[in-house]
RNA sequence: GGGCGUUUAGCUCAGCUGGUUCAGAGCAUCUGCCUUACAAGCAGAGGGUCGGCGGUUCGAAUCCGUCAACGCCCACCA
C-alpha cells in the first residue's frame, strides 16, 4: 500500500467518488421489490445559485436518503428545479433592460425566447452545485416544473378543477405588484413595521349642509385621520360609527373632499373605530381592503386613480402620471396651502411588501382567477391532526392548522408570461352570434374550439376564433404537484411509479414555505392521488451568521458555499452544518464549525493510517488487554448502534452526529485503539487485527451518511472490492446484545486511568515511568490489563493501608493509591484529602438530612429510600478511608 | 391585537412521564506534552442559584401561576 498524507486531502478524493458513483449508477432507483424510501426535492429556483440554505438542507436529504439506501431500503432521491415564475421573469426583465430592451416592445412569444435562452444559460448551476456536496439524487429524473410532463399535469389540474367548480374567475380586491406589475396571493405580502404619517384632513361640509349658524361651535368640518393621502382622489364616502356620539352632527351631511373638490356623503357603518384619529374615516373603495368591502355594502361608486405602475391615472384627475409616493408628498404641501390640512403626526403600521420585489402592494380591483380552497383543505387538515403527515418539530402543527382552518381562497393567476398559461380560451364570435364573449377551458386550444361548438351550436356555422386568457399561474400551482408530476401521476395515474414511489417518504424544507408549498402539497395529493404525498416533513431552521443574523448579499455575512467546500472538503463542510442544526432551530454558522468538520476527517484519516500501518502477526496470542478492549467495544457499537436508531427516527440528526463523533473520536481512537495498539515496532496478533478492521468497517458505514466521500475512499482499502461496489451499498451495522455490565466496568477503568494520569501530570511524572497501583479493598475490575497499559503501571495491588507517601483519589467509593516515595508533598497531599473530607462530610449531612425527615421516608418510593441509604453508606465509607488516610500522613 | 416558541457553562445546544445516567455534551478556555496515527493532535483541569419572583410537593431545571427579555407566525384599525 502507498504512503498516505498525514493530512486528508479532499480534493483529490471527492470528485473522483463523484464521477465514480455517477458512472455506476449508484444513485439511479428503478421500482422493485424492496421497500421504497423516496425524497423529492424541494426544487430550488431554475436560475439560482446555491446558498447555505441549500446546503443545509440538500445535506440533511443526502443524509436521511444515503442512511435509508444502507438500510437496504430502494432509495430515491428526485432532484429538479422550479421556473420560479415572478423572480425569474422578473431576472429576464432586468437583463433586457441593461440591453435596452423594454418587456413591452416585446411580444409574448419573444420575451419568452429570451426567457428561455436565460434559462439554458444560468439554469441548472445550482443542480451542478449539489453535486460538489456529494448529493445522491437520481440525476436521470431530473424534472423542471416548465418541462413537458409538468406542464402538462398543471393544465390538467387547472382543467379538471375548473370542471369541479373550484376554480372560478373574478373581480377582486388583489394584492398587486406595481413593480413586477401582477397581482400576488395573500401569502407573497410581507408586512413590515414602517414609520410613517398620519395626516389630518378636513373635509368641509357641502354648501347644503351648512347647520344652521350657532348650531355647531367651531368649523363646519369634519377632520379625517389617513396614512394615505394621495388616495383621497378616490373618496366615494366618509364614514362614521353610528354609536359615536361626538360625530352625531354628520349623520346625513354631505362632505367636500380636500383640493378635489368633489361632494360625497357620510355614511355610517360600525366597522369604524370611534377612538381611532377623529372617528371619521375616509372611504376609497378601489384602494383598500376595508374600504373595498364599506363600498360594496353601502353600494359606492369606486374611482380607481391609480395606473398598474403605481402612477396616478387620468381617473384621479389630478396629478396624472406622478408616482404615488411622489404624489403624497406634493398633496400634503398642497393640501398645507390650501389650509386643508390639520395637523401631521409620527405614525407606525404596518405596510404590505412584495415577497419578491419588495414594491409596496396596491391593494387593487382586478379580474382574477381563484382556486376555491375549502374543499381542498378539509382532509389536508386532517393528515396532520392525525399524524398521517407527521411534522418534526411538532409546533408547526400550530401554525399549520391555524392556515388551515382559515383558509381563503388562493389568487392563482399572475400577469406575468413566464410561466404556465392558463388554459382558458376566449370565444370571438361576430355579433350575430349573439354568445358574448364566452370563456372555455380546455387542456388545448383544439378541446377549447370542440367544446365551444357543443356548447353553442350556434357556433358551427360561423368563422369564430379563440383567444387565449393572457394570465400564467401562480409557481406554486405547479410546485404544490410535485410529488405527484415527478413519477408522472396526474397524465398517467396508477402507473407503476406512481404506486411504488407515492406516498413518498419524507420531505425537508423551511418552516417558511409551509402554507406556499407543504400544504398546498398536501392538498394536491388528497385530491389526486387519495393519499398524503409524504409521510414526514422536516422543518430545517434558517442559517444565520454566527451573531444571529440572517445571511443577506447586503451584509455581506453569506460565505460561498463551494469557496467553503474546496477549503474545508464536502464532508466538513456537510459535518459543520449538521452539528449546529437541530430540528427545527435556527442554525448559527460560524466557520469554526466546518473546522470542527474537517478536523474530524482528518482524525478519521490518521486512525486509518495506524490500523493499516501494522504489521500482522499469526502466530503471536492476543494479548489480555487487546482482548477486552474488543469484547468491550463491540458492546460500545452496538450501544451507539441503537441510538441512532433512535435518534434518526426522531430527526435528531444532530445528535445522531454527535453520537457517531464521539463513538468514533473518544471510545475509537481514544480508548480502543490505544488499548490493542502493539508497542512500536512490534506486530499485531491476527484476531485483534481482523476484529480492528471489522469495526473500523463498521464505524464508515455509520460515517457514511453524514461524510460520504472520505468514507467511501477509506472503505476501498479496506477489503478487496469488484468495479461498481460502494460503501453506499454497504448495509449499516445491526444493534447486538450491550452487555451493560462491561461498559461500566470500562467506564470505571477509564476514571482509574484518567486518575493516574492526573497523578503523572500534577507530579511531573513522564509516562514512561511505570507506577504502581494499590486499590485500598478488593479489586474486582476486570479491565486491570487495560488500566496496566494505558496508565503504565505494572502492578495492582489490593492493600488494607496505604502507602504513607502516595498520591490518592477515588473512584466511586473506591480509593486508589500511587506509591511515590519521597517525591510526595506531604503539605499539599494533606490538604487535597482535607478537602475531600470536608466535601464528604458536608454530602453525609445532607442526606441524613432527608432520610431523617419523616415525609420522606415515608412518601418516597422504596427505590429512592434504599438509592438514599446506600448513598449514606458510601459516604461513611468514605469518610472513614479518608480520616485514616489524613491520620497516616499526619504521621510522616 | 391575538397565537406559538425560546431562556440551562464564555458559545451552540441535550435533559421524555418531577427522585443515582441531575446538573450534561460539543466547541471555546486553562495546564502539561512535537509520546514512533494525527499539534487539524495527546493527556488532564476549571467553569452554571438551570431568566426573575411566587406556588404545589417529602423533593422542582422538570408541574402551576406571574413578570421580563428575545424570536417566529397570524390579524382589515384608516
Amino acid at each position: 500500500m502507498k504512503e498516505l498524507a498525514t493530512k486528508y486531502d479532499p480534493s483529490e478524493v471527492e470528485g473522483k467518488w463523484y464521477k465514480y458513483w455517477m458512472e455506476h449508477k449508484l444513485f439511479h432507483s428503478e421500482p422493485d421489490g424492496r421497500e421504497p424510501y423516496t425524497i423529492v426535492i424541494p426544487p430550488p429556483n431554475v436560475t439560482g445559485i446555491l446558498h447555505m440554505g441549500h446546503m443545509l438542507n440538500n445535506t440533511i436529504q443526502d443524509i436521511l436518503v444515503r442512511r435509508a439506501r444502507m438500510e437496504g431500503k430502494n432509495a430515491l432521491w428526485v432532484p429538479g428545479t422550479d421556473h420560479a415564475s415572478i423572480a425569474t421573469e422578473a431576472k429576464v426583465v432586468n437583463k433586457l433592460a441593461q440591453e435596452g430592451i423594454k418587456k413591452t416592445d416585446l411580444t409574448r412569444d419573444q420575451f419568452l425566447e429570451h426567457a428561455w435562452e436565460w434559462t439554458r444559460k444560468h439554469g441548472g448551476i445550482i443542480l451542478e452545485q449539489l453535486k460538489r456536496l456529494g448529493a445522491s439524487c437520481d440525476w436521470d429524473r431530473t424534472g423542471f416544473t416548465m418541462d413537458e410532463k409538468r406542464s402538462r399535469s398543471v393544465i390538467k389540474v387547472f382543467v379538471d378543477l375548473y370542471n369541479k367548480g373550484l376554480i372560478y374567475r373574478g373581480v377582486r380586491m388583489v394584492n398587486w405588484d406595481p413593480k413586477a406589475l401582477t397581482a400576488l396571493s395573500d401569502e407573497e405580502v410581507i408586512y413590515k413595521e414602517e414609520h410613517g404619517k398620519l395626516y389630518y384632513l378636513k373635509y368641509y361640509l357641502a354648501p347644503s349642509n351648512l347647520p344652521p349658524l350657532g348650531e355647531v361651535g367651531g368649523a363646519p368640518y369634519a377632520v379625517v385621520a389617513t396614512t394615505r393621502p394621495e388616495t383621497i382622489m378616490g373618496d366615494t364616502a366618509m364614514c362614521i360609527n353610528p354609536n359615536d356620539p361626538k360625530n352625531q352632527w354628520l349623520r346625513g351631511k354631505r362632505v367636500i373632499v380636500p383640493l378635489v373638490g368633489r361632494e360625497i356623503p357620510v355614511i355610517e357603518d360600525d366597522y369604524v373605530d370611534i377612538e381611532f384619529g377623529t372617528g371619521c374615516l375616509k372611504v376609497t373603495p378601489a384602494h383598500d381592503v376595508n374600504d373595498y368591502m364599506l363600498g360594496e355594502k353601502h353600494n359606492l361608486p369606486s374611482i380607481d386613480i391609480f395606473n398598474d405602475d403605481g402612477t396616478l391615472s387620468e381617473a384621479a384627475g389630478m396629478y396624472v402620471g406622478m408616482d404615488r409616493f411622489a404624489v403624497r408628498e406634493q398633496i400634503v404641501k398642497d393640501l398645507e396651502a390650501a389650509g386643508l390640512l390639520e395637523k401631521v403626526e409620527d405614525y407606525t403600521n404596518k405596510v404590505g411588501h412584495s415577497e419578491r420585489t419588495n414594491a409596496v402592494i396596491e391593494p387593487k380591483l382586478s379580474m382574477q382567477w381563484f382556486l376555491k380552497m375549502e374543499h381542498l383543505a378539509k382532509p389536508a387538515l386532517e393528515a396532520v391532526e392525525k399524524d398521517d403527515v407527521k411534522f418534526y418539530p411538532a409546533k408547526f402543527k400550530n401554525t399549520y392548522r391555524y392556515w388551515m382552518t382559515n383558509i381563503k381562497d388562493w389568487c392563482i393567476s399572475r400577469q406575468l408570461w413566464w410561466g404556465h398559461r392558463i388554459p382558458a380560451y376566449y370565444v370571438q364570435a361576430p355579433e350575430s352570434a349573439g354568445i358574448g364573449r364566452q370563456c372555455i377551458v380546455a387542456e388545448s386550444e383544439e378541446d377549447a374550439r370542440r367544446i365551444a361548438v357543443e356548447k353553442f351550436p350556434v357556433l358551427a356555422g360561423v368563422d369564430f376564433t379563440l383567444q387565449q386568457d393572457e394570465d400564467c399561474l401562480d409557481t406554486w400551482f405547479s410546485s404544490w404537484l410535485w410529488p405527484i408530476s415527478l413519477f408522472d401521476g396526474i397524465l398517467d395515474p396508477g402507473n407503476k411509479e406512481i404506486k411504488y414511489y407515492y406516498p413518498t417518504t419524507d420531505l425537508v424544507t423551511g418552516p417558511d414555505i409551509i402554507f406556499f408549498w407543504v400544504a398546498r402539497m398536501i392538498m394536491a395529493g388528497y385530491e389526486y392521488c387519495g393519499d398524503r404525498p409524504f409521510k414526514n416533513v422536516y422543518f430545517t431552521g434558517i442559517v444565520r451568521d454566527k451573531l444571529g443574523r440572517k445571511m443577506s448579499k447586503q451584509l455581506g455575512n453569506s460565505p460561498d458555499p463551494i469557496g467553503l467546500i474546496e477549503k474545508y472538503g464536502a464532508d466538513g463542510v456537510r459535518m459543520g452544518l449538521m452539528l449546529a442544526a437541530p430540528a427545527g432551530n435556527d442554525i448559527l454558522y460560524d466557520d469554526a464549525l466546518c473546522e470542527q468538520g474537517r478536523n474530524f476527517n482528518n482524525k478519521i484519516w490518521n486512525a486509518f493510517r495506524l490500523v493499516k500501518g501494522w504489521q500482522v502477526a499469526d502466530d503471536i496470542e492476543q494479548p489480555a488487554a487487546a482482548r477486552l478492549a474488543v469484547q468491550w467495544f463491540g458492546n460500545v457499537l452496538s450501544e451507539t448502534v441503537a441510538e441512532l436508531a433512535d435518534l434518526f427516527g426522531k430527526f435528531r440528526l444532530s445528535e445522531a452526529l454527535m453520537a457517531v463523533y464521539k463513538l468514533f473520536w473518544d471510545e475509537f481512537s481514544s480508548w480502543y485503539l490505544e488499548m490493542v495498539k502493539p508497542a512500536y515496532g512490534q506486530p499485531i496478533d491476527r484476531t485483534t487485527y481482523d476484529a480492528t478492521l471489522h469495526y473500523f468497517d463498521m464505524l464508515l458505514r455509520l460515517l457514511h451518511p453524514f461524510m460520504p466521500f472520505i468514507t467511501e475512499e477509506l472503505w476501498q482499502h479496506l477489503a478487496a472490492r469488484a468495479d461498481g461496489e460502494s460503501i453506499m451499498y454497504a448495509r449499516l451495522p445491526e444493534a447486538g446484545d450491550v452487555d451493560a455490565a462491561c461498559i461500566k466496568a470500562m467506564d470505571e477503568a477509564k476514571e482509574i486511568i484518567a486518575g493516574v494520569r492526573t497523578i503523572r501530570l500534577q507530579r511531573n511524572i513522564p509516562n514512561k515511568t511505570a507506577l504502581d497501583l494499590q486499590v485500598m479493598g478488593s479489586f474486582t475490575n476486570p479491565f486491570g490489563d487495560v488500566i496496566c497499559k494505558l496508565a503504565n503501571v505494572q502492578a495492582i495491588d489490593e492493600a488494607q493501608a496505604k502507602d504513607a507517601t502516595a498520591a490518592t483519589f477515588l473512584v466511586g467509593t473506591t480509593e486508589y493509591a500511587v506509591p511515590l516515595g519521597n517525591s510526595i508533598n506531604v503539605e499539599e497531599e494533606l490538604k487535597k484529602l482535607e478537602a475531600d473530607l470536608k466535601y464528604m462530610q458536608g454530602f453525609k449531612m445532607s442526606i441524613e438530612k432527608k432520610l431523617g425527615n419523616e415525609k420522606f421516608v415515608n412518601n418516597a418510593p422504596e427505590a429512592v429510600v434504599a438509592g438514599e441509604r446506600k448513598k449514606l453508606a458510601d459516604a461513611t465509607a468514605k469518610i472513614a478511608t479518608l480520616e485514616a488516610g489524613i491520620a497516616a500522613l499526619k504521621q510522616q
